[in-house]
DNA sequence: AATCGAATTCCTTATCGGTAG
DNA sequence: CGCTACCGATAAGGAATTCGA
């Protein structure tokens, strides 16, 4: 079943006119509730989406919150179906007589150009709140996610059900009009009225034009009049309404209805529902995929397929599932289903393929916020945009290029949880895009053809921050926003194979800091012309980049996997020559010249006092003598050296085929990349390589899997070592790769990355378990990550299978720190695993994370075990 | 309680494209 | 048809305010 939305992205306020008049207003008393959790257990987040398909149960939305968000009714909304779609419209369009009580799509959220204001959760805005807005009595009902069952979200009864049917079913009652909230449905919870308005019927309506109401952007200028919403404000919405009566806004905010200021009828929610006499949405446009259902598992997804902005401006499409394809071959085609969760790691490149950013973005983009006005489209460092391309591709068709912000941290590339990627349709802007949410994570999807070369200016995508509070106060979720400021452009493509396959790549950017501050403050390497030289350095070294000063220093350091820093050496920094843009330095020498294994460091420079930019690798190399005694690795050095295997080894590891809508299990070479072999095959890839390519490591599963309780980046595996990894099924149905140790673990946030799976339940697992071994629903896998000959020694297959453990959804570190567990022997077979899973340590794989912020963790960590909690927690 | 850095919001200006005169 | 002024919107920079460590 598919979705229906209004307009191009999300937004769909379905509005319920008609004779409202039984409505109890003494039962529309409106309530403050601000509850995240979900009605039980049995809730998942992909379960039900609000019409940016964010979990709903995810958003702390105060319900005093004019919320842009809508009900839908399965049946009302049935009775357009048999339409086509202009004509669907103009039924729409024809008014309550057609339908009673009519549903009126409403965008919302960014289409209040002038409705945005602060206490809009980011979240929410993106993902409010469905309502219910009765207009005949100027009421809105707020639903609280708790009232959506899953259970109904499987209705199969019509096309739009699949998101807003367990809305809807219940409690509108489509002949009736009498869609009282808490009557008809007692999970509304929310309702609040206000004084009569214009019917709808009778009240011109502002058309919904791309300017007033439909324009996916918010209004360029703040319309956040009340100030910024505080903490407590979350924890007591009341305090909300409180800080708003400061500074009301004028857009038919929580206060205009209290207050009598209601919607007009030509107010917002009137510009905004845009389907009155004579207004039609720009566009309409609705999921598609109409044959599959919700995806309980949270990788439910809606495609928000749209025509172009630019030419199709005067269409207002409903478009099926079935159209779209017809419209953007190639593009949203795919069953989503069977395509792998953004989460997964995807190689760059195969034999055939290689998805490549020609133009890197530009390291700093400052956001915006949803209250703000755009801020453009990510830049290229030239001026002009980042252009990707997909090389190898011989097929005629165009296929869809997928764009998401990911996280910075090089460690797991994963959907920022704070940042979305925002589309970008301003004149300027040539590319088509296409928007849609999966999981939470919005994504834009822009065509490659083939008459292009397959490659894409990828001009279109601008970056939106959410509030930090917003996000961390989502249910489960546990990445903390501050300090959390970079991020990733991350393209993926699915190329259609013979039989039905697909062959997943995925290549992220360069990372980009989003922050106003540093990109005017903070020092910025972006570039270093050697990335080793011999322990004894004396090198010279330029480094490009940004803000350097003459106070600017360039300081190595070395850390151990737990984080601890052990070495710590300034370099001479030539003054003479250095410009902002360009610091010339002496390496300096190693602290122990004697090593036999490259050791990985890291450097950065500091313009002062917490002006410092990100880390920089840098390899020291060993100097060529026989005589310097070789010892068997110790812990550290061994993870030195896998290190420096994952940044500097040459191919991609393997690649990711799933079927359509089931895969089969294929491999290309059956090869397992085996880390613990640790060939020392330095090809030249530099770790600085801004094309960081994502994949899953396969280490040994004997000796290293202390070293592989992450999923290492930007790593490649020589090509004799490079896996297929295939699965049957869809991964969005299981998202389990079932495989046995070594445990590479997906979490949520840095911390619990690195925590090992101490933490997890068992059932926890067995539902988190991503198995590469196989793949099933039902946690009986059957994809292979075949062994490669050169480890003969090597098990059957389940040995090497590699568990990606997705941490279970627990609240983030400082609130709700699930107590440390006991490591588990299989996966901690070492003592730096020990170390490094010892509670109360965050432990650094990788030290391209911010200091500042790791520290910050670890202070948390620190604290926490003391006893003493951070914010959030009494 | 004070301080400071970060986060968020607000204000302002520049630029561009469309349109009317 | 070309020019100019005006308007609206986006993009962007800067800074004030607020929060939280």
């Amino acid at each position: 079943m598919s979705s229906f939305y209004g307009e191009e992205k999300e937004c769909s306020e379905l509005r319920l006119s008609g004779d409202l008049t039984q409505v109890n207003s003494e039962e529309l008393e409106f309530d403050y509730l601000f509850n995240y959790e979900p009605p039980n257990s049995d809730f998942h987040s992909g379960d039900l989406k609000d019409d940016t398909n964010l979990p709903l149960h995810s958003h702390p939305y105060p319900l005093d919150e004019p919320s842009p968000y809508t009900e839908s009714s399965t049946e009302a909304l049935s009775a357009y179906e048999h339409l086509e779609p202009k004509n669907y419209v103009e039924q729409v369009r024809s008014g309550p007589q057609a339908v009673s009580p009519r549903i009126e799509i409403t965008p919302s959220r960014e289409h209040h150009s002038h409705g945005s204001n602060s206490l809009h959760d980011p979240l929410v805005n993106a993902s409010p709140r469905p309502t219910l807005t009765v207009p005949g009595l100027d009421c809105a009902i707020y639903r609280e996610p708790q009232c959506l069952s899953p259970a109904s979200s499987n209705s199969s009864a019509s096309w739009h059900s699949e998101t807003y049917s367990p809305f809807a079913s219940p409690c509108v009652s489509p002949g009736s009009g009498q869609a009282v909230a808490g009557e008809l449905c007692p999970r509304f919870q929310n309702i609040h009225t206000g004084s009569p308005r214009t019917s709808p019927g009778t009240s011109p309506r502002t058309s919904l034009t791309e300017e007033n109401s439909s324009s996916p952007r918010p209004s360029s200028r703040s319309t956040s009049p009340q100030g910024k919403r505080t903490y407590e404000m979350y924890r007591n919405p009341n305090l909300v309404a409180v800080a708003r009566s400061r500074s009301p806004s004028p857009h038919g905010s929580h206060d205009d209805r209290h207050t009598g200021t209601h919607y007009g009828s030509n107010s917002v929610t009137e510009v905004v529902n845009g389907f009155g006499p004579g207004s039609v949405p720009t566009k309409i446009v609705r999921t598609n995929q109409p044959g599959y259902t919700i995806y309980p598992d949270g990788h439910g997804e809606s495609y928000l397929v749209e025509q172009d902005v630019k030419t199709k401006a005067e269409q207002y499409f409903v478009i099926p599932s079935i159209w779209s394809k017809q419209l953007v071959p190639g593009i949203c085609s795919i069953p989503i289903a069977s395509l792998p969760p953004l989460e997964w790691p995807l190689p760059s490149r195969t034999d055939q393929y290689e998805l490549h950013i020609e133009m890197q973005p530009k390291p700093h983009h400052r956001a915006h916020y949803e209250t703000e006005g755009s801020r453009g489209a990510v830049k290229a460092m030239t001026g002009g945009h980042p252009v990707v391309q997909l090389h190898g591709y011989r097929g005629k068709e165009p296929l869809g290029l997928q764009i998401f912000i990911g996280t910075a941290d090089e460690r797991i590339l994963k959907p920022h949880a704070f940042y979305q990627v925002h589309r970008i349709t301003g004149k300027t802007v040539t590319t088509t895009s296409y928007e849609k949410m999966i999981n939470s994570t919005k994504v834009l999807e822009i065509p490659l053809e083939p008459k292009n070369n397959m490659k894409a200016i990828i001009d279109c995508a601008g970056i939106l921050k959410l509030r930090n509070a917003d996000i961390e106060l989502r249910k489960g979720e546990t990445d903390i926003g501050r300090k959390n400021t970079r991020v990733r452009l991350v393209f993926r493509i699915h190329i259609p194979q013979p039989g039905g396959q697909y062959v997943s790549l995925q290549v992220a950017s360069q990372p980009i800091e989003c922050s106003q501050r540093s990109a005017h403050e903070l020092p910025m390497v972006e570039k270093q012309d050697m990335d080793s030289c011999s322990v004894l350095g004396g090198q010279q070294m330029i480094l490009t980049g940004q803000n350097f000063s003459a106070d600017s220093k360039v300081i190595f350091t070395e850390k151990t996997h737990d984080g601890q820093q052990i070495w710590e050496l300034e370099a001479t920094v030539d003054k003479d020559k250095s410009q902002t843009s360009m610091l010339f330095i002496e390496v300096p020498p190693y602290r122990d010249p004697t090593i036999c294994h490259p050791a990985k460091v890291n450097f950065y420079v500091i313009n002062g006092k917490r002006k410092r930019s990100q880390p920089q690798h840098f390899t020291y190399t060993p100097l060529p003598v026989s005589s310097i005694k070789t010892e068997p690795l110790d812990e550290y050095e061994s993870g030195q050296i896998g290190y420096m295997m994952s940044q500097t080894l040459g191919v991609s590891p393997h690649s990711y085929y799933h079927h359509n809508p089931r895969s089969v299990l294929t491999s290309d070479n059956g090869l397992l990349p085996n880390m613990a072999s640790c060939h020392q095959n330095h090809s030249g890839i530099s770790p600085s390589d801004p094309c960081f390519q994502q994949h899953i490591v396969y280490p040994r599963a004997e000796k290293n899997l202390g070293h592989s309780l992450y999923i290492q980046t930007g790593v490649m595996v020589p090509e004799a070592h490079r896996s297929v990894l295939v699965h049957t099924g869809s991964p969005a149905k299981s998202s389990h790769l079932i495989g046995q140790q070594p445990v590479i673990q997906f979490s949520p946030t840095n911390h619990h990355l690195l925590r090992g799976a101490e933490n997890i339940t068992p059932p926890a697992q067995e539902l988190q378990n991503l198995y590469c071994e196989g793949y099933s629903p039902q946690g009986t896998p059957t994809a292979v990550a075949s062994r490669s000959p050169a480890t003969p020694q090597a098990p059957q297959s389940q040995h090497y299978s590699t568990v990606i453990q997705q941490q279970p959804y627990t609240n983030r570190l400082p609130k709700d720190r699930s107590p440390p567990g006991q490591v588990h022997p299989q996966r901690c077979s070492s003592a730096e695993e020990q170390r490094a899973s010892l509670p109360g340590r965050v432990t650094v794989k990788q030290e391209n994370l911010d200091q500042a912020y790791l520290d910050d963790v670890n202070e948390i960590i620190r604290k926490d075990l003391t006893g003493v909690h951070g914010r959030g927690q009494t």
